[in-house]
Parts: structure tokens; sequence; C-alpha cells
RNA sequence: GCGCCUGUAGCUCAGGGGACAGAGCAACGGCCUUCUAAGCCGUGGGUCAGGGGUUCGAAUCCCCUCAGGCGCGCCA
């Protein structure tokens, strides 16, 4: 559909250059909102009409009037107070519409480009806000490799925080027993580590002297030797295994998992901050409230509300900030530190996909190249911009201005409990609470919808939707086909609204299988599926044929009244491509999503409308098998970039 | 205080200079001897928060106001 849209444009110009002298940046062909407004439209003439100085009307017209033979274009006709309509010979424009979508998308080539997500602390169980970060950074990965790119995926893993400081403090200080002890917990740990963290928190609530551990304990970590180094690594690592367990569920997966405490270790800052130095980019104060601080200037509205218009980096006791350690890591992403990790497998996924760690041990070597991206994604929620753009400011100053340019923050509001959701977990909120539209989650507090108890929720839902529609299914059968259609929901639920929206979460929404869900679009393709099925169980054009129709572009249209809707299915089915180049350049996976639900409606009126297997005449049943291929191809693909699967049957 | 985001149908949300403002849910009425009814068709439902401006044209851009949220730490 691009092709077609870039020669019109291409004529558009020229047509502008001769005429009228004029030159514009751009020249617009959208599609119009209604049939009979042609397939095609410019609104062109609106543009001239103000330096001209003449009606758009009268402009359309005469660009209608000296719009030269185009293939494919049959007529052009201005249209409504000034549009330019064009109207496709639709025979043709139909096959090569097919030939085009039969071509497959490009093998990934090129500059790498980095997406870090989910990025959940190792104290703790995912909740639904790291569901939320996981299925937009996977589908952003997705997305980005279909349009042709090569992608790593990061999950970084802060290992050293205080977080971790603190269940660390609730296992030995609180409930008095041995760090090793945990070793011997079976089940979900951290399911079980949600609960400790919220009581460590009360526990320090009521004597606050009691975070005075935290720092002992933290610089146990740091200095990652001895036994609480040793027990939060192990500790820490079972967590993050259960944190993939978790995203494996709903078909996520990682390349690389950066460590902090492999950061420090392989003395990251040192280097950052040595070249921070050199720049100038980072001074000391000498005097003070922050004397011995390493702080950097910055400007700019956004950092007006900074104290003295400075940032500490480097505190005055010499330990560096979150940010500091975020500006080494940024750096060593694009390749611009002088320093490498050493790394091993982590584990490898029964397809055979290796999940790659850093670690302090000897290492594996081979390995495959990680970091030195050109291009770099941070999938983090809107609370942290701010800090976003002080790494921004950070490569600036060090006069990196194109990786500044290209590190991306993908933000992305927070997902939040309505009071309502939260009641229902029987969760205690202050009056004050429940009164507002909405809660803000609170790991501290254990306050949220763990991610695994979300998808149980979805798979004992849809199994028994399974179960009502297919009561003679084996047991194993009906729980895979359930395990689909609930991780359909999940991913779609996650992906349709537009990121700067608060999700607040609603349990009824997000087990809906029916409407502008995930299950909608599984289902259009099950019934297509089910289309070729049959035929191809009773002898007639099954897939493999379907696919040389298309491929060779060996068919028509039907006459009529059909040919209308023939022939929309098509078009919208076409504009799955530049969908997901929109989706990428906004940042805004849900036009995928709203492009998948509107071509899955558009089929199941089609399908509704048009059988396919009883369809008398051979020339038009060709047509609806074609048409039906088309659409499940690039409904397929869609679904592939959300992440969501097709089942054998629903 | 400064910065960012949000306000569109009863609810949840699309649309973010262009043609008559859309969808899902909910409500109501139809459609299963016809490729799977997780579906299809239809009905009702709107001061696009309010006010001013720019424009041939504003839900969309600018200014102000109101309401709600988030951020601004020698936490991460």
């Amino acid at each position: 559909m691009e092709a077609i849209k870039q020669e019109i444009e291409l004529v558009l110009r020229r047509l502008l250059a001769e005429r009228y002298s004029e030159a514009p940046e751009r020249v617009a062909v959208e599609y119009p909102p209604r049939p009979g407004m042609g397939d095609l439209a410019s609104p062109v003439a609106f543009e001239l009409a103000r330096r001209l100085r003449r009606a758009p009307r009268a402009i359309a017209q005469e660009l209608a009037a000296a719009f030269p033979a185009l293939a494919g274009v049959a007529r052009v006709e201005a249209g409504g107070a000034g549009y330019l309509n064009l109207y496709l010979d639709r025979g043709a424009a139909a096959r090569g519409l097919a030939r085009e979508l039969s071509a497959p998308p490009p093998a990934p080539s090129g500059d790498t480009i980095l997406v870090e997500h989910t990025n959940i602390n190792p104290n703790k169980a995912a909740h639904i806000g790291h569901l939320r970060n996981a299925v937009l950074g996977d589908g952003l990965a997705r997305a980005l490799r279909f349009l042709g790119h090569r992608v790593e995926v990061q999950n970084y893993i802060d290992d050293t925080g205080v977080q971790v400081a603190d269940v660390l403090i609730g296992w030995s200080e609180m409930r008095q027993r041995p760090l090793a002890e945990s070793r011997a917990f079976e089940g979900r740990i951290d399911h079980h580590l949600w609960d400790l963290y919220a009581q460590v928190t009360e526990w320090y609530a009521q004597d606050p002297s009691r975070r005075d551990l935290r720092a002992a304990y933290l610089k146990k970590l740091e200095e990652g030797t001895g036994e609480v180094a040793r027990e939060a690594a192990h500790l820490t690592r079972r967590v993050v295994r259960r944190h993939l367990e978790t995203m494996a569920r709903i078909d996520v997966r990682y390349d690389l998992l950066p460590w902090e405490s492999d950061i420090l270790a392989f003395r990251f800052w040192e280097s950052a901050f040595d070249l921070l130095r050199e720049r100038g980019a980072v001074k000391r104060l000498e005097s003070g409230e922050r004397a011995g601080c390493w702080v950097m200037a910055l400007e700019g509205p956004a950092f007006e509300s900074l104290k003295e218009g400075e940032k500490i980096i480097v505190r005055s006791n010499g330990t560096v900030t979150y940010v500091g350690k975020d500006i080494a890591y940024q750096l060593w992403k694009f390749g611009l530190l002088a320093r490498d990790f050493r790394y091993e497998v982590f584990l490898q996924d029964p397809d055979g996909h290796r999940v790659w760690s850093t670690t302090r041990g000897p290492g594996v070597d081979p390995h495959p190249r990680f970091g030195g991206a050109a291009r770099v994604y941070n999938v983090i929620d809107v609370r942290q911009a701010y800090l976003q753009a002080i790494v921004v400011e950070g490569l600036k100053a060090l006069g990196h201005a194109g990786q500044a340019e290209r590190s991306v923050h993908f933000s992305y509001e927070m997902v939040a409990l309505t009071p309502k959701s939260a009641a229902t977990l029987g969760l205690s909120l202050s009056d004050e609470e429940r009164s507002r539209p909405y809660i803000e989650m609170s790991g501290r507090r254990g306050l949220g919808v763990k991610a695994d108890d979300l998808l149980d929720a979805l798979e004992r839902q849809a199994l028994a939707e399974v179960q009502a529609r297919h009561p003679h299914l084996g047991a194993g059968e009906a729980a895979a086909l359930a395990r689909l259609i609930s991780n359909g929901a999940l991913r779609y639920f996650m992906i349709k609204y537009t990121r700067n929206k608060v999700l607040a979460f609603d349990f009824d929404e997000a087990l809906a299988f029916e409407g502008e869900t995930g299950p909608y679009l599984q289902y259009a393709v099950v019934r297509a599926n089910s289309i070729f099925e049959k035929q191809a169980a009773s002898g007639g054009p099954d897939e493999a044929q379907a696919a040389r129709w298309a491929l060779e572009a060996d068919f028509d249209l039907p006459p009529g009244e059909a040919a209308e809707e023939h022939w929309t299915l098509l078009m919208e089915a076409a504009r799955f491509r530049e969908t997901v180049a929109q989706a990428v350049e906004t940042l805004e996976l849900s036009h995928i999503a709203k492009f998948a639900f509107g071509l899955a409606q558009r089929f199941n009126t089609f399908y509704h409308k048009y059988p396919v297997i009883k369809e008398p005449d051979a020339r038009w049943k060709r047509a609806r098998v074609v048409l039906t291929y088309l659409f499940r191809s690039q409904m397929r693909r869609a679904l592939e970039l959300m992440g969501i699967a097709v089942p054998p049957r629903m």
C-alpha cells in the first residue's frame, strides 16, 4: 500500500512544482473516512489555497484534471470542500497488494537496537505494572525486528539496592532466622518475599531505628563477599528465575540479564567517572551543605525545580547514586565505555533460546556480542522521566550528542488499582485512598496484584469457557487452549491503551474475552483456519493453493455490491506494515492493537456475509479464498508482534 | 512553587489541524437445520471539562481557568 501512496505523492509533487512552483515539505496522501470519497485522498489543495489565494475546490479540480495517467489509478476527482479523491483500479490494485503481502518481512540486518525492559527488583513477585512494562517492551522489540532491525533485549537486575537489603533484614533480623535457611524454602519464593517485604516495612514503622540496619547490609551487598552477599546472590537469582518463569507464561524472552552487582564489580562506574571528570561534566563541591559531593550542572525548564541547579552524582561519602550507575550503564550500551562484562548462560529455554547473564565468575567464551548499540530504548514508566532526562544530559555532557539523541525513554503511565479492585483483594485502604480514582501500587505495602495471580485467574476463567464449549476435550488439551486464550487476553489488554494513560486496573475488564479483546482476534483467525481445514478435507482449494493464487495475483474481485467489502478487507489488511512503522515511530503500540481489532471486525463481517466453501461460482470462491488467506497472514503477523498465539480451536 | 500527563457516550477508551466525532462494555430488539454465536445485524445515548484566541476549517494548535494524577532526595 505504501508503494502506490509514494507514487501518488511523487506525481503530486511534480504537478505542484510544474503548475504552481510549489515544493511543500510533505504532501499528505491519506485514507478517506468513508467509501464514496475514493480509495485514497489528499488535502493538498487546502494547503495551497492560502498561498495561492484561491479557493481550494478550484485548485483540487485543476489538479484532478491535470493528474497524469498512473498505473493502478483509475480516476481522480475533486471532492468535498477541496479534497483530491483518488479512485484506484481495484482489480489491478488488489492483485498488486496480494503480491506485496505475499513477500516475507525483511531479515534483521544493520546496527543493533537495544531494548531494555522488565527490570523488576529481585526482592518480590512481579505485579501487573511489570506486565505492562514487559508487554510494551517485548512488543517494541518484536515490532523493530519485523521492520528489519537487529534487536537485543536486556533485563536489568538491580540486586544491590535497598529493597534487597530489606528482605534480607526481614529474614535474618526480624525473623531471627539464618539467611541460608531461605534456600530450603519451597514454592514461589517471590510470592513469599512479597509478604515478607510488606512485613519488614511494618516492622520498620514500629521502630524507625531499625532502618539503621540497612547501611550495614548495603555495605555487605556492595562488597560482594561474605555470607550476606553470598545468600543475597543465591536469593536474587532464584527470584529472577521466578520472574522469568512468570514472563515465559506470556511469551516474553530476554537476551541478557545485566546485574547491577556486576556493574560495580567490573568498575563501570569508575570508568564513567573518569570520563565525566576529564570532560568537566561533574565538579566537586568544596563548601556548603553538599561539600564533598560531585555534582552535574543541569539547565532548562525541566530542571528548574532542581536544588542549586545541580544533581548529586557522587555522595559526600564517596558512593555513587542511582543516576550515576545508570549513566555508566547507558555508556556501555552504546559501546562508549572501555570495559565489558564477562558472560555466562543463565538458562536455556525449551526452544533452544539462551538467556545470558553477566557474571563475576570465569564466564564463557565465545559469547554473543552484547551492547554497542546504535540506538537504545529504555522502557520505564513515566515516573522515571526526570532521571532518564538526566542520563541523557550525562551523555551530552560527555560530548555524545548523537547517542543522547538516540537514547529513547519509552515512557508509559503506571498501572494502578481502582478502589474497587483493591477491595476485591481485601487490601486495607485509608478513607482518603478510597475516595481517589485510583491507588498507586506499592511493593513496600504489599499493595498490588501479583502477575502470577492475575495469570492464574485468567487461565481459570479461560478454562471454564473452553470446557463450556468443548465438554469432551481432554484435560491437557483444554488447559493448553486456556493458556493460549488467557495469554491473548492479557497481552491485548496491556497493549490496547495508549501509553500515557494510567491503567486503572479492573478485574472485570482484564478478565473479559468478548468485544475488543485478544480472544476476539484469535477467534477471527481460528475461523479462517477452519475454512482452510474444511476445504482441504473436502478437496477444495486449500492453503497452498490460496498462497499460490495470492503470490501469482491470479484472481479477480467479484462485481457488484460485494466488490466494496472484498476490496476494503484487502485494503485494510494491506495497511499493516505502515501501521507497525507508525507504532514504532510514535512509540504507540496501541496502534497495532487497534489495527488488529479493526481488521478482525472487518473479517468477521465478511465471514458472516460471504460464505467461502459454499460459493458456487469458482471465480468468486477463489477471490474469497485469496482474501481469507491474505487476511489471515496479516492478522497472524499482527498477533505475533503482540505476542499472541493462535489456538488450534476455540 | 516549577515541570510533565490526563479530562470525549452511563462505564472503559480511540481519534491529536480536515469530510457527518468512533469502538468496546452496559441497556434494548433481532440472528444458531447455513465455513465455530468468544460471533453478526440493528436501536437509543455526546455543551469533546469551561472560557477566550489562531485558522477557509479546531475534539485536535495557543493562552487562561477548573478538576484529577505523577515527578522534582547525599532512595532505588
